[in-house]
DNA sequence: ATTAAATTTGACCAATCGGTCAGGTTTTGC
DNA sequence: GCAAAACCTGACCGATTGGTCAAATTTAAT
């Protein structure tokens, strides 16, 4: 299996190129390593686009090949196999899982620091609702390539996540609530509105959500949680 | 499309043969059609177990042959296409989904209707997370097959309910919501525990969820939802 | 300028896919 | 008991799949 990476990793060593920045500010057509990156690029988002609507074993590395404008063969050189590219893809997403979720800490406010946390991971349905399809499909389909993820990263943080909860619930700040299912119930209610878009936008009678939709969406959700933690809700104010 | 089908439907008027019942109170194994009966049962369990955790493209009809105990010709004889096949397991899907919703009613206490509506939701997610995982699947890759189902019943139901959300509101008995979002809300939080099982598993440290797992979801639920409503939330008495 | 490394790609392959079919067996209706 | 209908299934097929490869071209480093 490692054999058929081999290519896809040989000028693998190249990726972090992007970190020790010396580069002139942002898009360099010249600089060694510029094609990989923007094939690599290209691949990876029409990768994106082919897994989230397809499925793993729905997709064709034909089909991703010609969203990203490039020979099938080409996809192969990159990437290896199919099963690495989807790796990549999956590796590209995890990592925007992990971030938004900073803001709750036992300094900040609760009901300021959930819903805000709401509203972005909402905010990231609307933008890149392929990235959730994609994660949903995989957790469907018994998150064979994400074990490890669930089991230590995701799962460590959200032990430290309920730690700042319990010491919320400690103080009487908030009532105290099985974190793990608090979790559950945000991701589940905010990525429904990427994965489940075309039932929403059925129920709404609109083929695509509108900004309106989604910002309603949120402030419901926001509501709902954090009268349940025994917070009070107030509805932003309108802008407009 | 309905010549694939022809072959499924020539003996299909059987179908609704067990609706007038005057059989022998179960299973009788010598009643004509009997073979028609299980063996269509036998490839629809399959088929559903398939579709859940390979998806439409990724269910190879050889799989559901192979786990139905039958030959391959067996199910194309039974069924036709692949596509009738799946459409016959969403079909069977749907008519789950519309269930439920009828303890909501104007003259129902609003508290007592919803909680026990969503705790027969987390109660079908654990019974038959695979017809969930169907129809998320269908859902995430664009409804194909059941955009008709979506901006007909689907809507003239949630319609329905509105009508009695907007009753109760105005009645004063619960805060004016928007309905599409309530019942967004629910089916997201509640399916989320059939679909994303093997993730709320590895963080609450189990493989399979237990019993007391989806009792506390459920709870978690009810008393945001309520809450979210302006009702009171009371838990139940623990029993055991 | 030279050369090594990286990139490109059409052609190709074995495996698997959904679906068909002929010919046999069993079940059913009378 | 008998004909018709329903059921069964191994063998087969064209299409598509993920993946390979060698030969040609472009880019990079000295």
């Amino acid at each position: 299996m490692s054999d058929a990476l081999d290519k896809g990793t040989v000028a693998g060593s190249a990726e972090a190129k992007d970190l020790d920045v010396k580069d002139s500010g942002g898009k360099d057509e010249t600089a060694p390593g510029h094609i990989r990156l923007r094939n690599r690029a290209l691949i990876l988002a029409a990768a994106e686009e082919v897994f989230a609507n397809q499925g793993y074993r729905g997709a064709t590395t034909a089909a991703i090949a010609a969203k990203a404008g490039l020979p099938k063969a080409n996809v192969h050189y990159y990437f290896g196999t199919k099963e690495a590219l989807y790796h990549a893809v999956l590796e590209d997403i995890l990592g925007l899982w992990l971030g938004e979720l900073d803001r709750i800490t036992e300094a900040s406010d609760p009901a300021t620091a959930l819903a805000d946390y709401i509203r972005a991971k909402i905010r990231h349905s609307r933008e890149r609702p392929l990235a959730s399809k994609v994660y949903a499909n995989e957790m469907i389909r018994g998150a064979r390539h994400t074990r490890d993820f669930l089991k230590n990263e995701l799962r460590s943080l959200v032990k430290d996540k309920a730690r700042v909860l319990d010491a919320w619930a400690a103080a009487g700040r908030i009532e105290p609530v099985d974190p793990v299912h608090l979790f559950s119930i945000i991701w589940a209610a905010t990525q429904h509105y990427a994965d489940f878009e075309v039932q929403v936008g059925a129920l709404v009678g609109r083929r695509q959500l509108a900004a309106r939709d989604y910002n309603e969406a949120a402030e419901t959700i926001v509501r709902m949680v954090l009268r349940g933690l025994g917070l009070e809700y107030t509805a932003p104010q309108e802008q407009g």
